[in-house]
DNA sequence: TATTGTTATACTCTATAACTATA
DNA sequence: TATAGTTATAGAGTATAACAATA
């Protein structure tokens, strides 16, 4: 009775009738939502990092940047609880930013023990001047496939499954 | 539940519709396609590769026997093809599934060159008695926060993604 | 000359554990 | 005793380039 909602290939062989379509690897590959979204994210993330490039960051970067933009100043390990980052590798992370001067480190006056990141302006600057600018064209670029409707669903629907909300009664 | 480090600013919040905003929440939670895949596609893996476990095999190790079931034989260097895998990297993945009995090389008689790569009855057998009822079983996990309108939808838009299909008019 | 599989190698990425300074 | 940041290091994963056999 358990309904697992899953497309039908990924049930195995084991549906009792014997209207038995023998599954094509493209099929069945094409309906596991395990293996869509993990091509889907190469692409797009390869894309990105492509249009990065120039900037000296990687897509990561931006994301540190996008977080501190937004809700700095934060401590290295909150940005790195964000974004499932280790707070060892943050400090690496940290050290380009401040190095290229988008982001300085100040001690926490509450907590000695942690910094205070904060975004530099020319690390607002570069952002809103380049990088949003940057980012969003690779986006309309892939989303371009989509239509409208579709584009709003998915974002939508990744930010649920991601999220881990429950469905919505 | 767990967290899997969506930023906030990315996850929507406030839309000021009268274009004032900092470039913040609304527009980077439109354009925020590649972070939410990310996530997404981080949190899937995960599951698929901890369900696994005790197999002995990784969640592409299960690609490669899904591609053999539907069109082997294949070389190794087509199979690599189809899961964007190096030929070089793909002799270790056959490497491993051979010394389990679950696919055996032999040479291509048309092209000696070539191995024919194909999966053995134990590993047919076990794909169909574990492994498909294993990943079909995390997949139905993950998406049960959906509904089910939206999980086919999920996978027609990925796949108009990651296909790189033309949006059709 | 080009291609399949192979090997060796190097490079990237990341986490683990130990250390320091604060709490 | 616990935590933020740091450091060194080790491990996984992958790609690159060269080589042998075959085309």
């Amino acid at each position: 009775m358990e309904d697992w909602g899953l497309p039908d290939p990924l049930r195995g062989g084991a549906m009792g009738g014997n209207g038995h379509e023998p599954a094509t690897a493209a099929r069945r590959l094409a309906e596991s939502t395990g293996w869509l979204l993990t091509d889907a994210a190469r692409e797009i993330t390869l894309k990105l990092e492509e249009a990065l490039k120039g900037t000296g960051l990687r897509w990561r970067d931006y994301g540190v940047l996008v977080v501190l933009e937004a809700d700095g100043p934060l401590s290295q390990q909150e940005i790195g609880r964000r974004l499932a980052v280790d707070r060892s590798t943050m400090v690496h992370v940290i050290d380009v930013l401040e190095q290229q001067g988008l982001v300085v480190r100040s001690r926490d006056r509450a907590d000695r023990r942690a910094y205070s990141i904060e975004l530099t302006g020319p690390g607002r600057t570069l952002l809103v001047e380049v990088l949003h600018p940057l980012t969003a064209r690779v986006h309309s670029g892939v989303m371009a496939r989509l239509t409208h409707e579709d584009r709003a669903h998915l974002n939508r629907i990744l930010a649920q499954l991601a999220g881990g909300a429950p469905r919505p009664e």
